[in-house]
DNA sequence: ACTACGGTTGAATCCTGAA
DNA sequence: GTTCAGGATTCAACCGTAG
């Protein structure tokens, strides 16, 4: 039974849509060729708890959720473009399957979020960055300024997170706006807390978020109905 | 027949010393244990040419040079450190080798230059970063504050550059700062325009460089003699 | 408008004990 | 044996509040 937001958003009689849903599944409703950027955070499979262990475990995270990429390949119209985060120990392990489903991987994306977190602290520098892999499906152009692989952008403050690996809206209208024009649309497999979605109809572009989690796309459902008219309200570092 | 001017170093008689030779066959002269940090910037095996293929291709580099890894090894007194720098398309090919020669990969350091630079102008976000793992042997810790992983450092104008892949001394000494403690020794096999000898000396470390090619020893020889005593001068981003 | 101070935090990691 | 859940540890940078 496909979802009705779904084909709405396809059809630009609504600016975004959140499902619950299992992407290699659901995901089908998609048709060939129609999305212009897919824009995710997939699990890295490191079995994140969220700090001190306080959360429980991410879903789909015992192993790099690599699977969505063929699905993504095909969504994708040519000259679309694929934003895959990632992390340092276990870029490779996304960097074949990316490859192996069409893409031409462009670029590794740093994210700097301007301050290091824990880790081992006597022997390790403070992790401060994360990574994401930028790739093209057959010709792509930017359609403004080019833009550079490093991006300044602080995280969210712990208390205004409704999700444990959130990223910041900031960040994330940086990539849109580099990427997309508006009124395209955005495809996010993996959207946990839903901040590309929000993003993407921030900056006035369409956008799809499927989740398998159920109490995140309820999260996610009830921050794009009110953050979706804000503007991307979080500030870069620089 | 052994050099005197690394004796002299390894004696504590003189502060650095450069000289042209195989890492692999005259690094022979380091004896076991006796370093505190190998931090060097190998050929990448991308047959770099400097920029608009201006300059000649670097010596070794059309394959990535990991070889020195299980000298760099021996050379290092347990708890030492090594820091590899590398580029994003060829970081995967120094893991292993660097993980086999008997070390423990910690972080993966990213050097922001502040601004981009060429590549597809396109298609491809502007290259403004570079990476470096940090891995240790045994058990190392921090002299001295714990640091982030990673730099802001601007690049050294191209006109004050003697070497096409030159990185800035305040970057270096960022580096060399944060690793080791006034008057350890650092060894830089690949060391070709002699930042890391010339950063260790002038942050009061010792420092033995060594490089293949002739006409790069003999630059930073030069600059080793002249910059030696003046402090990094390069201004950090931030 | 500042500085000073104390509490909070981080896609972390190690360890223990239960299932 | 194995896997999973929770507690302890860590420290530089951030936040909020007080002065």
């Amino acid at each position: 039974m496909p979802s009705s937001e779904i084909s709405d958003v396809l059809a630009g009689r609504r600016r975004g849509a959140i499902m619950q849903g299992d992407c290699l599944v659901d995901g089908r409703q998609i048709p060939d060729g129609t999305v212009d950027a897919v824009i995710v955070d997939p699990p890295f499979g490191i079995r994140y708890r969220g700090q001190n262990n306080r959360q429980r475990a991410l879903l789909n995270d015992e192993q790099p959720f690599v699977w969505f990429l063929p699905e993504a390949y095909r969504v994708l119209r040519p000259g679309g473009s694929l934003i895959c985060f990632c992390q340092w120990r276990v870029m490779e392990d996304f960097r074949r399957p990316i490859q192996l489903a069409g893409f031409r991987i462009m670029n590794c994306l740093i994210w700097d979020k301007g301050h290091g977190g824990m880790g081992h602290t006597g022997c390790q520098f403070a992790p401060r960055h994360e990574v994401a892999w930028f790739a093209i499906k057959g010709r792509f152009r930017f359609p403004g300024r080019r833009p550079a692989d490093v991006l300044p952008h602080r995280i969210v403050p712990p208390k205004r997170r409704i999700h444990s690996t959130q990223k910041p809206l900031s960040l994330m209208t940086d990539l849109i706006d580099s990427v997309t024009k508006p009124d395209e649309l955005i495809y996010d497999p993996c959207c946990g807390s839903g901040s590309t979605v929000v993003a993407a109809v921030a900056t006035g572009r369409r956008a799809i978020g499927m989740d398998l989690d159920a109490e995140h796309v309820a999260a996610a459902r009830h921050r794009l109905k009110h953050e979706a008219a804000n503007k991307a309200s979080d500030q870069s570092v620089e």
